[in-house]
DNA sequence: TTACTTACGAGTTTCTTACGAGTTTTTTAA
DNA sequence: TTAAAAAACTCGTAAGAAACTCGTAAGTAA
């Protein structure tokens, strides 16, 4: 993400303020180390920047006060948090592995599973493929949901019903489930996208 | 994609700009570095080469502006050339849209195609669906590619016989092309990968 | 109260885009 | 081979949008 030479130079001047003071600038400090001359033109930097994702303002980092600024990194990666296999609980992985997407899919509650199995192949969703969820505990009908149920982790299409929840997968050789109220059910998230690598 | 040298000298100028001041140019400062009196003329440059691929705006990236210009690098898109269907010609784009890819395909010989129809569904790509292909014309047995036989493009299994290749497609309704050495043939580039997007 | 941040309104400057018209070079077809 | 057509390239200007600026007032947490 490339800035003008004006943004760079903001941002340049937190980082080492930052560094050499161990704590982010004041507006003010800001505004006499960069020689602007309203604080307006400061809180100006900070919104466009803000909507830029390069920085982020924090609550009670600051000496005297409670709003202040602070970097943060884009990588295009997403976690990559385990494998999920239909009638298997999650298998999260212990060493957390980062995998590259589209930057668009660049967001703090989105993550990345690897599917095993083929309970979706009528979807064309096969074993290895990796989908990227959103993590978020509501989904519209007939969207696919990563679903806990009773401890144990499906892909599966979301269908709710008058008293409960139906999963379906997407295979006949699978049964759909049916979630009731005395269930313990959890939704991890909706699919966003699918990525595949060949080689 | 050879360019003419008026053209060369233009993302040359650009490409090195970039580099050393870790921005892309302003139209005003292009037009100073290559001795060009007009900024029509500088305008006509960029629309051409965003035409050919070359070049293209993007958002937020220069000094004053919203719109500039930078090379394909570095901004994790891949140019998507148009549909590919079994049975067709390629339909190509005329205004060349770009979409955004994990980092680490980005490369001047990788490209995307929107699949359009089942002719591969027994390998789960779908309607709709993006394939990241590398141009090359060779390929390993097998492998999914992108082929031209006699003015038709289709998206394939590759697989060479002894007095020609043989083109599988991966749904029993379509048959398999034998392609002999009379025939036309061409290899558009090897599937890489692909990516979906649910909504 | 004090030391900040946030909100508003109204500039100015810098840069892109659009338009219309011209010249030079390359390609095409008689 | 040569003339006509097309493509490559040029100019200058003006409109308009985005980037950037200011000053002040109101809000907020220690």
């Amino acid at each position: 993400m490339h800035l003008s030479p004006k943004k760079q130079r903001f941002v340049d001047f937190i980082r080492t303020f930052t560094t050499d003071n161990d704590r982010p600038p004041t507006f003010i400090e800001i505004m006499e180390g960069l020689d602007i001359r309203s604080l307006g033109t400061v809180n100006w930097y900070v919104n466009e920047l803000e909507k830029e994702g390069v920085l982020k303002r924090m609550k009670g980092y600051n000496g005297k006060r409670a709003l202040s600024v602070l970097e943060q990194k884009m990588d295009n990666t997403l976690p990559l948090l385990g494998i999920i296999a239909a009638g298997y609980p999650l298998e999260v992985f212990e060493n957390r592995e980062f995998l590259e997407v589209p930057p668009a899919y660049q967001h703090p509650d989105n993550y990345i599973l690897q599917v095993r199995g083929d309970s979706m192949i009528e979807d064309n969703i096969q074993d290895g493929d990796y989908v990227i969820i959103r993590r978020q505990d509501e989904a519209n009908r007939g969207q696919k949901v990563v679903a806990y149920v009773n401890d144990e982790a499906t892909l599966k299409r979301y269908y709710p019903t008058d008293d409960g929840i139906e999963l379906h997968p997407r295979n006949p050789d699978y049964d759909i489930i049916r979630v009731s109220p005395e269930d313990d059910f959890r939704l991890g998230g909706v699919v966003l996208g699918l990525m595949r690598k060949y080689n």
